[in-house]
DNA sequence: TCATTATAGTACTATATAGTACTAATGTCA
DNA sequence: TGACATTAGTACTATATAGTACTATAATGA
C-alpha cells in the first residue's frame, strides 16, 4: 500500500467532533457531571467490574499514567472505589459505586441518541462491515504496540 | 437503528492508540519537536497555506479556541506565521515557514509507515470502502453540529 | 534465602483540548 | 450615522492525556 491514505486523520476528526456532540447531549440527559472521557471508563467498567487498572488500560486504550488521575477525579465524585488487592498487594482493584450502576440506563439512552447521528444514512451491512474493519485495525494497532514493549 | 453499536468507543481507542504510535514513529524519523496533534495542524497547511484560523477549524475539527494556544506554540517554534488580514482586520492568516516546508517529505513518509500498521491486512477494497464511510460518518456529524448553533 | 528482575501503580510535569467570557473589527438596517 | 448583531480571535481556567522517573510488591533462580 503505497498510495498516501487519510484513514488517521479522519479518525481524529471523528473522534474530535463526537466528543464535542456526546459532552452535550450528556448535559440534555442531565447527566452534568461526567464528560465523554469519564463516560468510556464506567462503560467499560458496566461490562466487567472489580478489575485491576492494568485492565483497564487495555479495555480503554487509555495509557497507565492517563487513567490514573482520571479514576482520582472519578473516586472524588463518587463514582468508583479503589481498594487493594488482597491476593497481590501490587494490584488496585476498581469497582463501581451504586451511584454509578444507577446511572446506566440514561447513559445508555445517550449512546443511542449518538449512534443515530453517527450512523445516520447507512445501511446495517454497512455498519456491519465498518465495525469489523474498525475492530480489525484495532487490533493491529494492539498488536503493533505490543511489540514495542 | 435501535441496538447498541459500539462504533464510538471503537473510533475512541483507535485514535488513542494510533496517537501514541505516531508520536513514537516521529521521534524514530528525528521529527523531534512536534507531536501527531501539531502535525495534523501543519499537515492542513500543506493541503492550502495562508488561511484564517477559522478555516482550519473546520479542516482540522478542533475548536478554535484549542487552537489559539497551538498555534501559539507553532509560531514559538518556527514551524507558522500569524499576520493579520489587511482587507479584513479581524482575521488572522495562517502560513507555514521554510522551515516546516523542508518537513513535508519526511512526514510523508511517517504516514507511509503509520498507514502500513493501521491497514495492515486489509484489500485495497476494503479501505476504500472504509474510508468513503469515514467520511459519511464525518459528514453527519459536521451537519449536525452546525445545526447546534 | 537473597539478589535480580518483572509487575502494578503513582507523582510530577508538559501539552492538548474545550468552554465561558471577553475585545475588536465588521456588517446591517432604520 | 449610530445602535445592534455578527464574526474572528484571545485570555483564562479546568480536565484529558502521556511520558519519565519513581516506589512497592511479587516472582524467579542461583
Amino acid at each position: 500500500m503505497d498510495k498516501l491514505r487519510e484513514g488517521g486523520f479522519l479518525i481524529s476528526k471523528i473522534k474530535q467532533v463526537s466528543a464535542r456532540i456526546f459532552d452535550k447531549k450528556l448535559k440534555e440527559y442531565e447527566i452534568t457531571d461526567l464528560n465523554t472521557a469519564q463516560g468510556r471508563i464506567i462503560f467499560s467498567l458496566w461490562q466487567q467490574d472489580h478489575v485491576p487498572i492494568k485492565d483497564l488500560v487495555s479495555r480503554t486504550a487509555l495509557s497507565k499514567t492517563s487513567l490514573t488521575s482520571m479514576l482520582d477525579r472519578l473516586v472524588q465524585m463518587d463514582y468508583i472505589t479503589r481498594k487493594p488487592d488482597e491476593a497481590d498487594k501490587r494490584k488496585t482493584v476498581i469497582a463501581l459505586t451504586e451511584k454509578s450502576k444507577q446511572l446506566k440506563k440514561r447513559y445508555e439512552a445517550v449512546s443511542l441518541d449518538m449512534l443515530a447521528v453517527f450512523y445516520e444514512g447507512l445501511t446495517e451491512k454497512q455498519i456491519d462491515d465498518f465495525e469489523t474493519t474498525l475492530n480489525h485495525i484495532l487490533n493491529n494497532l494492539n498488536t503493533y504496540e505490543e511489540g514495542y514493549k
